[in-house]
DNA sequence: CGCGCGATTGAGTAATTTCAAATCTAGTGG
DNA sequence: CCACTAGATTTGAAATTACTCAATCGCGCG
C-alpha cells in the first residue's frame, strides 16, 4: 500500500530505506466513498492528501451555484485545498470524491517537518510544485489562446482515461463552457 | 544592489550572514532596456531571473500572432520560461521589457546548488513555488468563473499600479480580451 | 505641424450561453 | 424480463457576450 507512494517520491528523488520508512507513518490512509467530502467550504484545511485509488473532484461554486473544477485528482496525484493548506485560512472549495477513493492523508505541520529533516523529500515537494506551476501555466494558456473546442480536444490529449470515468458535464466544468457547448463538439 | 533580494528571501525565511554571502555570488546583475528581450521563443533557458527595477512581461504568441500575457513580472518578481526552465527545453514563449530592467539572474545549475547546499534556500524556493502554484489557480477560477469586466476589475484590485505603468492594450493580452472589448469597459 | 501610438466608438459577425424540451442510458425493483 | 426513474446527453431557438474590422479621436514629441 505504500509502495505507490515510495515510487511516486522516488519518480522525483531516491530515498534510502529509513527515510522511506520515517516518513512513512505521518501519511494517514483514509477510505472514502463516491459523493463523499474530503474537505469541505469553510473547514480548515490541515492537509493534503495523496490520492492512491479513485478520482476526485476539487471545484469552486460561486455565488449563482455555478460550479468551476479546479483540479481532478487521480492516482499518484496530490489534492487539497491548497489557498488554505498554504495560508492557514478556510476552504473556499470543495473536494469530493467522483468515484469510491483511498487516500494517504499528510498534515502541513508534518509536512513541513518532513521536508526539514529529511532534505531529498523537501527537494521532491520544491521539484512537484514547480511542475505544478507550469501545469498550471499551460492551464491558463489553453484558456487565453483556445477555444471551447481546443480546450477540450488538448483536455483528451492530455488525460485520455478521464473521458471513460467522469460524465461529460463533469468536463464541462473543467473546460469553462456549458454543457450544452461541449455536447456540439 | 543585494538588500532586496536578501529582504525578499527573508520575508519567507531568515538566513545568516554567511548563508546570504555564499549564495550572492551566484545572481549576476543584468540591465536590459526597454523593448529587450529578456528570453526568446526557440532558445535555451538556463536562468530565472529576480527583478530589482522594471517590469517585464512573460508572453506566449500563437500561430495567428496573437499575443497572449502568462505574467508581468515587476519589482521582487521572478519571472523566466519556466516550463523550460524546469524541463530544460527550448523556450515556447518571449519575455520583453516594458521598461527598462535590471534583474538578478541565476542559473538552474546554481539553483539547485545552493537549494542543497543550504536548506532555508530550499525550504524558500518550495514555499515560493506553493505560493505560486495558488496564485495561478486564483487566476484559472477568474478566467473560469468571472467574465471580461470581473476580471479586469480584479487586475486592477490586486494590481493597482500596473495600470500607470503599461498601456490597457497589454491589460487585455493578460486578461484575454481584445483592447476594444477592455475598452468598452 | 505632422507623425505614431494608444484609446475609443460603431456596426456587423461569430461564439457561447441560457432556457426549454426531448432523448437516451444504466441501474432498480417488481 | 419489463417498467420505472434519475442522471446524462442531445437538440433547438433566442439572447447575450465578445470579437473583428474599420474609422476616428487625442495626445505627446520631434
Amino acid at each position: 500500500m505504500s509502495l505507490e507512494l515510495r515510487k511516486h517520491f522516488e519518480e522525483i528523488e531516491a530515498l534510502t530505506d529509513e527515510e522511506f520508512e520515517f516518513i512513512r507513518p505521518f501519511f494517514k490512509l483514509r477510505k472514502l466513498r463516491k459523493h463523499q467530502f474530503l474537505i469541505q467550504n469553510g473547514s480548515e484545511v490541515h492537509h493534503e492528501h495523496f490520492v492512491l485509488k479513485g478520482l476526485l473532484r476539487a471545484y469552486y461554486t460561486n455565488d449563482q451555484g455555478k460550479e468551476h473544477i479546479l483540479q481532478f485528482a487521480m492516482e499518484n496525484w496530490w489534492v487539497s485545498d491548497y489557498q488554505a493548506f498554504f495560508k492557514h485560512t478556510h476552504a473556499t472549495i470543495n473536494v469530493d470524491c467522483l468515484e469510491d477513493c483511498e487516500v494517504l492523508s499528510l498534515s502541513f505541520d508534518d509536512r513541513e517537518l518532513i521536508c526539514r529533516k529529511i532534505p531529498s523529500v523537501g527537494h521532491f515537494f520544491r521539484i512537484k510544485a514547480n511542475l505544478g506551476y507550469v501545469a498550471l501555466q499551460r492551464r491558463i494558456l489553453s484558456l487565453l489562446d483556445q477555444d471551447a473546442k481546443g480546450r477540450y480536444e488538448q483536455l483528451l490529449e492530455l488525460y485520455p482515461n478521464l473521458l471513460q470515468r467522469v460524465p461529460k458535464t463533469t468536463l464541462a466544468a473543467y473546460l469553462g463552457v456549458s454543457r450544452e457547448t461541449l455536447s456540439r463538439l
